[in-house]
DNA sequence: AAGATGCGGAGCGGATCGCTCCGCACAACT
DNA sequence: AGTTGTGCGGAGCGATCCGCTCCGCATCTT
């Protein structure tokens, strides 16, 4: 075999295997982790066939999209970690969370296996998530009164698109852009209800990293009460 | 049969139905609308065969739950217009529309048969709701560059609560509480960002109703541009 | 022409779902 | 006590769907 016909086919199976994550983010995110990997493979445009060999099962295919979201994740906070401004620092890390649909993947966590890997992973983003957010708060541009796991709440919660989602499901591919450009409007109004000198404070205590017990823990792992 | 042991009997049936619609309720926010009936029949305590014999198809009981949801958002929208004080209308109206999750049924919308009842509903909805916005803005207590489809897209993003689900689904039912008072102040965060004299104007133009085309529409009704 | 390689999708066994239908518990009448 | 009426629970049926296998085919090399 021909060494350019190789990269050809080399460069074919990337972009298919693109396509098939793309697809498979998509699609996971918007019908839940019980989506039919037929549906997957329809959406990326490849055989069933050809993503099977690629992944040999539905779960090693979530595994692999779980630890890719954790990735980016993680990138997110160090971006925004590096960046000198504060709050401009904190606000990249809120939108690229959002944006990359981290959030998208918290209702497949507990569907899948938990490896070592992603545990680390989440951890290590969760604590440079951390840093961003006290950052902020000591610099007195973010609101005293949130919690970084406010934060990390407030990034679930937009992170999925209820609107999107649907107007795909109608077939109404030409409102995409309008949604997509709706939901970062609502980003930055999050993101200015977060400034500092609020209305009235926040009521109740800011919540506890124990709502995230479990989340992207080993299974083995005793239910301890801290989710960092 | 005895007047006494009949009015027992209904009221034994009124508390299966108040039970049936939460369950089903929570299980179709949380599944989507592909969740068993059986699973919803097992939430609520009760046998199969009694919640077949009040709804008659999988179909029926959807419909009834969009049309009380429906019916709830309206009756938010209302009672935020009757407040005369122009902020506090609009907090209610968003608050209460976001707690009984108006939006957690966006995803089932489509789903479902719209009956002509649904749509007037949802249009009077969305009339009122567009008044209390109104209202604010005109008022100068709510940020200018804020659109009525910005709100209604705000209450479909904060109406699902992935948290709560998630650690529900986990069997932590110690840490509900938590995480419905974590939703809460996440509510507050919102509306803070929407107060007047934002520290800079959002990006883009505002979105149009045509956002939700189709979303509480007949099915035969061409599909015009605008949703309300 | 023959071989190599990777792709698509028909189809299999099993799981699940909507729905039916029947046995049973319990109270009211006789 | 026996009979009737009423509403409940859940086993189970047919249909559907899903994860996964496996084989025929298209394409390219030799």
């Amino acid at each position: 075999m021909s060494e350019r016909h190789r990269r050809a086919r080399r460069e074919e199976v990337e972009r298919n295997d693109e396509a098939l994550l793309r697809a498979a983010r998509a699609v996971f995110s918007e019908d839940g982790a019980h989506a039919s990997v037929a549906s997957i493979a329809a959406r990326a445009g490849v055989g069933i066939g050809t993503m099977y060999r690629r992944y040999p099962t539905k779960d090693a295919l979530l595994q692999h999209l779980c630890r890719l979201s954790l990735e980016e994740y993680l990138a997110a906070a160090q971006a925004g970690l590096a960046d000198p401004d504060p709050w401009g620092g904190f606000a990249h890390y809120l939108t690229a969370a959002v944006l990359c649909g981290t959030g998208t993947l918290g209702s497949i966590a507990g569907t899948v296996a938990v490896t070592d890997e992603m545990a680390d992973l989440s951890a290590r983003g969760d604590a440079v998530a951390s840093e961003v957010v006290e950052r902020a708060r000591k610099a007195g541009v973010l609101r005293p009164d949130i919690n970084d796991v406010d934060v990390v709440l407030l990034i679930e919660q937009l992170g999925r698109s209820p609107l999107v989602e649907q107007v795909v499901r109608h077939g109404r591919t030409d409102l995409v852009d309008a949604a997509e450009r709706a939901r970062e409007r609502l980003i930055r109004v999050a993101l200015d209800g977060l400034r500092a000198e609020p209305a009235e404070p926040l009521p109740g205590p800011p919540p506890e990293w124990a709502l995230f017990t479990e989340r992207w823990r080993r299974r083995d792992a005793e239910p301890g009460s801290s989710g960092r």
